[in-house]
DNA sequence: CATCCACGGGAATCAGCGGTAG
DNA sequence: CTACCGCTGATTCCCGTGGATG
């Protein structure tokens, strides 16, 4: 039943997009200077999970790289490496400059100046979940570095713009921004459509099908492609050659909750135990907190370290807080 | 206004791991 | 094989900051 099961990956690139034409002419045009050796012109992706900005602009800088012979590229999730260090520390591995560079050993702008001493071809840095970034100074850092072009994506603009200081707000202010919508359902059934061509059997399910999954995802193409792929492995599981309505019904929830899921299952027990005392108890302060998980567990972390876990979470969007300082408080999402 | 106290950055420390000299 | 070294990620210690509280 399946055949390509990394066709079935929401991160696969593939070969032809749908309907995102004239945002990757946008894009393209931003990345054109490079053609003449010059770096591009930073650019803003804009717009709902799911919406095809990541996909978007890793097909864009595919296809560069097969019309410019020399280019170095990298993505980054900031979602992951959130600390100016590991960006910088991406960049390098990109340009092949990360011999001998050690976190306690390096100083720690040997990096930055090792970026900017690059003299090499230029280089596509995409730079998903910028909002996410804990340091933007590596932002800064990178602006109108000659070599380097840099695509930003975030959810939504206030979200970036809410981090970052004056000077950098009023550079980004100019830069290119190109917005995308969620899909319609017939677009995403058409997203569908092709994945399933390449990645299962023929005939393995039908349009019925496919608009069912399209309307249950509601315009993200992300969640949409992880039912299909649930509804797939569902059918490989009990022998079918075929997904029915059934088992796309099945295949919703949990597509739906796997992206969640797979990050609370990465949480330790201390940090899972903060995560369900919040959501037993709904919206907490630092001091009632505290004490419930202190009669929760064996060994307590101290303070600061919970105070680590939390701000963890919340960056991995499993909890939310409000207010600073003595004022904040915790809850579930 | 004085005091309180959580926040979060940064340095120090700890614990586990892999490599290696003896 | 063992002791030791260097590295890393996790945790804790320290402390300046700033809103809240009375």
């Amino acid at each position: 039943m399946i055949r390509d099961a990394r066709v079935l990956q929401s991160q696969f690139v593939p070969d032809d997009v749908e309907h995102r034409n004239a945002e990757v002419n946008a894009l393209s045009n931003t990345l054109k200077p490079i053609m003449d050796g010059h770096s591009g012109e930073p650019s803003l992706l804009l717009g709902p999970t799911g919406a095809g900005k990541t996909c978007i602009a890793r097909f864009t800088v595919e296809r560069l790289r097969e019309n410019v012979l020399d280019i170095k590229t990298q993505y980054v999730n900031c979602w992951q490496d959130y600390t100016r260090f590991k960006v910088l520390y991406r960049i390098l591995e990109a340009i092949d400059r990360t011999v001998d560079i050690h976190r306690r050993s390096t100083p720690k702008d040997e990096l930055l100046d090792r970026v900017r001493a690059y003299d090499g071809p230029q280089c596509v840095v995409i730079l998903d979940e910028v909002d996410q970034l804990q340091e933007n100074r590596v932002l800064y850092d990178l602006y109108q570095l000659p070599r380097i072009s840099m695509i930003l994506i975030a959810n939504r603009e206030r979200d970036l713009f809410s981090l970052l200081d004056d000077r950098l707000t009023s550079r980004l202010q100019t830069c290119v921004r190109i917005s995308f919508e969620k899909y319609p359902l017939d677009e995403l059934v058409a997203i569908l459509k092709a994945r399933a061509h390449w990645g299962l059997s023929e005939d393995a399910i039908g349009t019925n099908e496919l608009e069912l999954i399209a309307d249950a995802a509601a315009g993200d193409a992300r969640i949409a492609i992880s039912i299909l792929r649930n509804a797939a492995r569902l059918a490989d599981q009990c022998g079918s050659d075929r997904i029915s309505t059934d088992l796309v019904h099945d295949a919703v929830p949990e597509g739906r909750d796997e992206v969640r899921q797979k990050t609370i299952d990465q949480l330790t027990p201390h940090q899972r135990t903060l995560y369900d005392i919040l959501n037993d108890e709904g919206e907490l302060e630092m001091g009632p907190l505290y004490d419930a998980y202190l009669d929760a567990v064996d060994a307590p972390k101290t303070r600061r370290t919970v105070r680590n876990y939390l701000s963890k979470m919340e960056h991995y969007r499993l909890i939310h807080a409000d207010g600073q300082n003595r004022a904040r408080t915790y809850r579930p999402r």
